[in-house]
DNA sequence: ATTTACAAACAGGCTTGACGGTTTGTTGCC
DNA sequence: GGCAACAAACCGTCAAGCCTGTTTGTAAAT
């Protein structure tokens, strides 16, 4: 039940010969992941265009060029649309992340840059759509149980990220955790603020407050304290 | 049957004394009031429980006692309800923090005092159903016109507690606006976190962290950097 | 030949706004 | 004061429209 969405070509692939020009016969786990893939993202960006719940089967199916049937062939029914839309989304995400922490080991990235990262990132269109799930997921049981194992993932990377950028700790060890969920709950609250007052001079500022704030509480190896 | 004293209410000024005793017979506007009133209650109340958008208007017409023809009578469509419902809750609102704002000014409350008070508005169900109509109006203009000039006001009333709070800055003179909104967008992403992760214990720790970072990032008459 | 991917039509449920009718309060007239 | 006329509040019902999930049918891959 817990298939994430790679779909692996199972068996030995005979395909052997490399057909550049002709896309005439695709395997069907091809196509079948093709499509999928196409269902998905069209799925997230109807989201992020029309809202979680004036998005429609009828809107993904006409968005991706693909029959209702098809759909639900795939999809048995909305709920579970929506569920593997997240999962996509929030996935996709969370390998992107692994990256950052990849690059912050190899100390191409310190605390600034790293913040600097996480609100291109809230500020995109990737959190919108995240905000659509978050509040169905206050009053729809299936949607919460779907986001709060991913979203707890999401944040166990980021505490990895978090613990590489500031190794040693002066203060109490839990600190160091409660100034990352503040940082995210900041960033959040930004993105969610952006909605209705969108001043990139506010947030750019509220940004350089908040490293500032971090650079006097956590002296850190890498956070030093501006000017 | 007949009015109890000679001066009929006919003729000249229609709203002069108030009889208390007898809640027989209502003026028209009285029950006007009283329904609309309901209305907006239970709307808000519902979008609290269901969400925004399973908010119908039958739903509505039920919970308030009324039918759908009154409710009709009084929003002539769901749209003009719904923008009612969100000015009616963020007036409300509004002049709560009136009140804050005047024990602020009667020296009854600090800025301590005044971060717990503002979390646990945040943490309410009344931000709860603030965010509903947040996701909404991403994608909807109607809501969002109906939204930003309320969301203006009450962030003009919080600057002026915000400005009585911390009357002297050391700093820039913009500072102060930064800090103001930074608080309002961590307590904001606190509330959105409180979705899938309610941890009071965890709150309460950024709620400190926030106060000490405040606290010595701008030195004021009432804020003292602690230890 | 059988399974899978896809397509099209169908029925059922829900929501919305409109419409005619009824009760309640208000105003004008005698 | 009493009565008629009017307006406002209120109610029940209706016909659309949309969305969902099922079912039946067809082409493609194994």
């Amino acid at each position: 039940m817990t298939d994430p969405d790679g779909a692996a070509p199972r068996g030995a692939g005979h395909a052997g010969t490399a057909n550049a020009a002709a896309p005439r016969r695709r395997t069907q786990a091809e196509r079948s992941a093709a499509t999928q893939q196409k269902i998905l993202t069209v799925t997230t960006g109807l989201i992020l265009a029309k809202g979680l719940r004036d998005t429609s089967t009828v809107d993904v199916a006409d968005a991706a060029g693909v029959s209702r049937g098809a759909l639900l062939h795939h999809y048995p029914n909305r709920q579970i649309l929506m569920q593997e839309a997240l999962r996509h989304l929030l996935n996709g995400e969370i390998a992107d992340i692994r990256g950052i922490a990849a690059a912050i080991r190899d100390g191409k990235m310190d605390i600034d840059g790293f913040l600097s990262e996480m609100w291109r990132r809230f500020s995109g269109p990737l959190f919108m759509v995240t905000i659509e799930f978050l509040t169905a997921a206050r009053t729809d049981p299936a949607i919460r149980e779907a986001l709060v194992p991913v979203a707890l993932d999401y944040n166990r990377q980021l505490d990895d990220i978090w613990e590489t950028l500031l190794p040693e700790m002066p203060g109490a060890c839990g600190t160091r955790r409660i100034a990352l969920n503040a940082t995210l709950c900041l960033l959040r609250g930004m993105a969610t603020q952006s909605i209705w007052r969108d001043d990139p001079q506010l947030f750019a500022d509220m940004l350089e407050f908040w490293k500032t704030s971090l650079g006097t509480m956590m002296p850190g190896p890498a956070g030093e304290a501006p000017q």
